[in-house]
DNA sequence: GTCTATAGGCAGATAGAC
DNA sequence: GTCTATCTGCCTATAGAC
């Protein structure tokens, strides 16, 4: 059975795709390289012909799951949409439905505390994404109007809340806390990101 | 060598201040019984005559650090200071040396994704723990005059905030963004507190 | 490239002497 | 209660046939 170039690169894809879901769902340590593999239709032998360690894998998955998760969060959010695409795209992230884990969540909430200490490649790949939702976030707020340096505090603020507030949804044993906390963290996101009027809802900041 | 009943609730602890302080620096998977009894300068065999397995003792661990952490923090910013000592707990909570664990650490911080999908018991106790901070803040929000939904709200975004911010600034390699993401949670935080004038440095959010 | 088989190591849990 | 020794199972990584 003759191998083409291409299938390689499609089999590494589906080894990315199935470790990118099944590390985001369950953490690192708690996925096997042979659940990857059957996630991708192989066994584990085959591992090492596309990977050169588990390590390696995860931080590849990290960069690809989260481009992955937040392009497609993005993109539901359509850029033709309203008056603030961005605002919309921050309520999706905070709905519990991704913290349940359903429509390809977000590696960098699901997987915040379990990059900690790891290798550098890895809090290399955690970083990289991150600067990236920053970034979207803070254009937003100077596309709005505000200053460069408060516009970064701001956002910092605010992609701290979203990764924050899915963790923390995630880690409670309550799911009428996790929504309450995930709602909380909706509006005080949309006060943050100043769609105010339109999104906010009946909250007085004094 | 007898054993006087007080003896064993000492080992017991040594075996529980032990394991709190390495689950904490470096989650469940990463930490051995033994790692944990040669803390507590035992050896694993010994383990079994005060636990029954190793969830139940992250469970405890995870109870337990937290309140000490909390209430130590609590006390650091004693309850004889100035106008808001929960404004500077919240501050000293989002201080670059705790996140990068000095002076005994938060598990609600340090464990969130680590604690997400264990068993029940595990759970259970984080989200025990969590609840407690949520009172602390909401109550200071309430004795401020606001209205027990608005300051349930406002307590529960402050305490993602915090939890995120620490954990956020642990997951990323970069100290300077470390930093900066700390710094914008501490002003956020003290907006969200109404510690207004007194602790904010000259942002301007509007 | 993918398979089966296995090396090699580690860690949770138990047994039994003291 | 604490120790040493061991059982047991799992998992990363490698070897070698196809």
């Amino acid at each position: 059975m003759p191998w083409s170039p291409e299938q390689k690169s499609q089999t590494r894809q589906r080894i990315l795709d199935s470790a990118a879901a099944l590390f985001t769902a369950h953490g690192y340590d708690r996925v096997t390289l042979g659940d990857v593999m059957r996630g991708a239709r192989l066994t584990h032998g085959a591992f090492y012909a596309h990977f050169p360690s588990k390590q390696a894998l995860y931080a590849e998955a990290i960069a690809s799951g989260a481009r992955h998760s937040l392009q497609q969060r993005a993109a539901l959010c359509g850029a033709a949409q309203e008056p603030w695409p961005i605002a919309r795209m921050v309520q999706a992230y905070l709905d519990p439905s991704h913290a349940r884990g359903e429509q390809s969540p977000c590696p960098l909430a699901f997987l915040v505390t379990d990059v900690a200490n790891r290798e550098a490649q890895v809090r290399e790949a955690y970083t990289e994404v991150f600067q990236r939702l920053v970034a979207v976030l803070e254009r937003q707020r100077r596309n709005a109007g505000h200053a460069t340096e408060s516009a970064r505090q701001d956002a910092l603020a605010l992609a701290v809340l979203m990764i924050g507030g899915v963790a923390v949804a995630r880690a409670v044993d309550d799911d009428g806390l996790a929504e309450a906390l995930l709602a909380a963290c909706r509006i005080q996101g949309g006060a943050l990101l100043g769609a105010g009027e339109s999104i906010r809802a009946g909250v007085d900041p004094a």
